[in-house]
DNA sequence: CGCTCGATGTTTGTATACAATATGACGTAG
DNA sequence: CTACGTCATATTGTATACAAACATCGAGCG
């Protein structure tokens, strides 16, 4: 993570996800390399990178901008999402370790002290969160699944998702994790994904009726 | 298509896909640029097009190298693969229009022709069932899921099948697109779905047979 | 004999200059 | 007033030189 190009792409990364760079707006790689402080060459690099991970679009004339999500497109990735973390969840059912439910027991443990109390800790909720489906991808063995989502879901939506919960959305999420645990405690596939596939259906809602209140600002720098 | 950047991207693709460029073999910079004509910074570009294509992989040291494909890979991209594409099918099945339907069966058609006779026309065999997919694919409305098919799974996989079918199997491809045109006839998701997941399960286990048959050596240049 | 460390060459990363292309503004003809 | 072409400018693409990182191999040491 010590290369140039590296950090660009963490730097303008966060910039989309905080909204410092606006859905939309043109993204100039002469301009990006004087805000981090690098050449073009490495800032290519990285707006090559987020848009194949679709944090950046190019139109026709290979001109950059921040990917603007609408809700069909929201929609369109959870349904996705759904389809391949359930997926995931039944091959991880029959194939997790031990250890690794451990693992997910404590990550849950400390997604219930993250959101416990006034004040969720949202960022603390998120980093937890995403452990918890890391560790599950890992069970499930299959890299490639684990490119997909990363690649061209998980990011984009998981990042900025969690920002929309309310406090029960928080609750419910920790619940759902809980029967996740019980499936994967009888190896059972079949309710593995279904469990899964109902947390990210809920997710979805949770975004939805956010945007549906606050429609256009979801998400606010700094 | 006439950028240097774009030039390399094919030039490379089609020398790994032909063999010249073996699996496992390191790709160097210099080295490419030197076949392709042109210098390096248009090598970059084209690299990290097929790495995020899965055609290139890297290691830890940003060494490139042709992916190699074990048998489980492929298994697991076939698998991954006909989700999707089930996933699409259904999708489509409520919402393909006629003229898709009809250029569906004239594509079909093409198919036919293309693998009649005694030397059947792989390539042609190829590219029009390669549009036949795409037709579906844009039928089923979800950008998303055509940007993770073609850019993770579709190309590798269908480049190197069709290269194991025998006369039988080319036969069965084609009954099975009639099939889904029937599926697609009735709007019948569930079908549709599952003529593609039979499809694609079929084409990994001709794939499969072709590659215990002639270990090591499926695809061959020239 | 095996190991560590360091020298050396190879490979990738970055900066910069210049070329090619797209865009938008402006002027002119119809 | 519109449509079209031309030119200026903004933006991306490419080549090249140099810097940094890495692998390889051999010498010295335990």
């Amino acid at each position: 993570m010590s290369r140039a190009s590296d950090r660009a792409y963490s730097q303008i990364r966060n910039m989309v996800l905080s909204g410092d760079l606006a859905p939309g707006e043109q993204l100039r790689e002469e301009q990006l390399a004087e805000i981090c402080g690098v050449s073009r060459t490495p800032i290519r690099d990285a707006l090559r990178r987020l848009e194949s991970e679709s944090f950046v679009r190019r139109n026709d004339s290979q001109r950059s901008f921040v990917a603007d999500w609408s809700l069909d497109d929201m929609e369109e990735a959870f349904e996705l999402r759904a389809m391949l973390e359930s997926h995931a969840a039944a091959r991880a059912a029959v194939r997790v370790s031990p250890e690794q439910v451990e693992q997910l027991r404590r990550c849950n443990q400390a997604i219930y002290r993250a959101i416990a109390g006034d004040a969720p800790d949202i960022p603390a909720f998120l980093e937890q969160n995403r452990i918890f489906h890391a560790i599950i991808m890992e069970a499930s063995a299959s890299q490639r699944l684990a490119l997909m989502l990363s690649r061209i879901i998980e990011q984009p939506v998981v990042l900025r998702t969690a920002l929309q919960y309310d406090r029960e959305d928080l609750q419910s999420s920790g619940r759902e994790h809980d029967e996740l645990l019980a499936a994967f405690g009888r190896r059972d596939p079949d309710w593995a994904a279904a469990v899964m596939k109902s947390h990210i259906r809920r997710a979805f809602h949770a975004y939805a009726d956010a945007h549906k209140r606050g429609s256009g600002r979801q998400v606010e720098g700094g």
